[in-house]
RNA sequence: UGGGGUAUCGCCAAGUGGUAAGGCAUCGGUUUUUGGUACCGACAUUCGGUGGUUCGAAUCCAUCUACCCCAG
């Protein structure tokens, strides 16, 4: 990388993406920052610390692409009693999809985030503290990008990330880390749906109803808390059924599984797909599990794990691939 | 309307004279760029009602009420 080429970074107005614009401006790089409109509010963090830094800043209307790509998604995968993953598909179609195009369009030769992960020779691998990685949500990212993408803080302490923040006299190095759904108020998502979902009934594996939902989609597989059934052992979703609006419940051996099946895949490895051992994982913030991966076809997989998963495994959640250190891609839950 | 039994937190349930365990549920919090899990904390001045015995009762007595079972 020659020292005037130009990295587009991605700036959310957030710790992490504005550090970065930072690090590489105080390297010596051309630097542009590039923020999505997507909510009613502008992220005008982003366009502080750019004008902070002194660099270029630009706006994308990601509106209709945001809402038709995540928030979208978002609710009909609930309707059809899936759960979604919302940071999946917003890295992989609005970041680091259009966002990325835009980057390009700009005149970038790379674009940069603040995404605790590793990029190293165009391949994805975790970030060096398993416990903030986040490379489980780039394995839907098409494979070409990542060769021109640069992320920066994979081996840096949040602690060492503010404090770049903050060496760069910038007033949001103390923010708070985001979470919770992105796009809601408090990560009430329940207020997306409208008219609300019909309330049914929470049955037993056998179909004996035990008390009442107030709708699908406020359930997971997994979850526990907010059914509302006392007396008895400890219940968790076992089941969501979308046609029935019914949400079954059992306890946790009726949540075990050995198998899952995948589709979507994203293929980030370099040899074409064939059937591998690999670990996985089901979820971000999980160890990863030894499993053997089945291809039924370019698309779709089955998932066998080498020792039966206990804890609820939701449809509509990733499934990510790792082999050692690198994310080999992955697919969703069916 | 004869006999027997039971009545303790929303549910289940310890406790039989010494000053209300526990579990589930619920609520709050921690963790977390998705949902969830897990973990931590809170949660009956009161034991169906009313009297009585006792220094002291959820625990003993009386009575009322409700429900259950067996005989009708």
């Amino acid at each position: 990388m020659k020292k005037r080429e130009k990295i587009c970074v991605l700036m959310s107005g957030g710790v992490d993406s504005s550090a970065v614009a930072y690090l590489y401006q105080k390297q010596g790089y051309e630097v542009i920052g590039l923020t999505m409109d997507i909510l009613q509010k502008r992220l005008t963090d982003a366009e502080k610390v750019a004008k902070k830094l002194g660099i270029e800043h630009h706006y994308v209307d990601l509106h209709a692409e945001f809402n038709q790509k995540v928030v979208e998604y978002f609710i009909q995968s609930y309707r059809q009693g899936l759960t979604p993953s919302p940071c999946i598909m917003c890295n992989q179609e609005i970041k680091l999809g259009i966002l990325a195009e835009k980057a390009f369009e700009l005149g970038a030769d790379f674009i940069a985030t603040g995404h605790y992960a590793k990029i190293k020779d165009g391949k994805l691998y975790k970030g060096s503290d398993p416990n903030r990685d986040q490379s489980y949500f780039l394995f839907g990212v098409k494979k070409a990008i990542f060769k021109k993408l640069l992320c920066p803080l994979a081996d840096l302490s949040k602690e060492e990330t503010r404090s770049l923040a903050f060496e760069a006299g910038l007033e949001i190095h103390n923010k708070k880390d985001s979470q919770d759904v992105c796009f809601v108020e408090n990560g009430k998502y329940q207020t997306l749906f409208n008219p609300p979902p019909p309330c049914g009934n929470i049955v037993d594996k056998n179909g004996k109803i035990l008390a009442k939902h107030n709708g699908i989609i406020n359930y997971t597989i997994g979850q526990r808390r907010g059914l509302n059934i006392g007396g008895g052992e400890i219940l968790y979703v076992t089941g969501i059924d979308a046609d029935k609006n019914q949400v079954v419940v059992g306890s946790i051996p009726d949540m075990i599984k050995t198998q899952i099946t995948i589709n979507n895949i994203n293929w980030l490895g370099d040899e074409e797909p064939k059937d591998f051992t690999c670990e996985v994982k089901l979820r971000s913030r999980q160890q990863p599990i030894p499993a053997d991966i089945h291809f039924l076809d370019n698309n779709t997989a089955e998932v066998i794990f080498k020792e039966p998963v206990s804890y609820g495994i939701a449809s509509g959640q990733g499934c990510c691939f790792f082999a050692q250190n690198q994310v080999l891609g992955g697919g969703f839950i069916i």
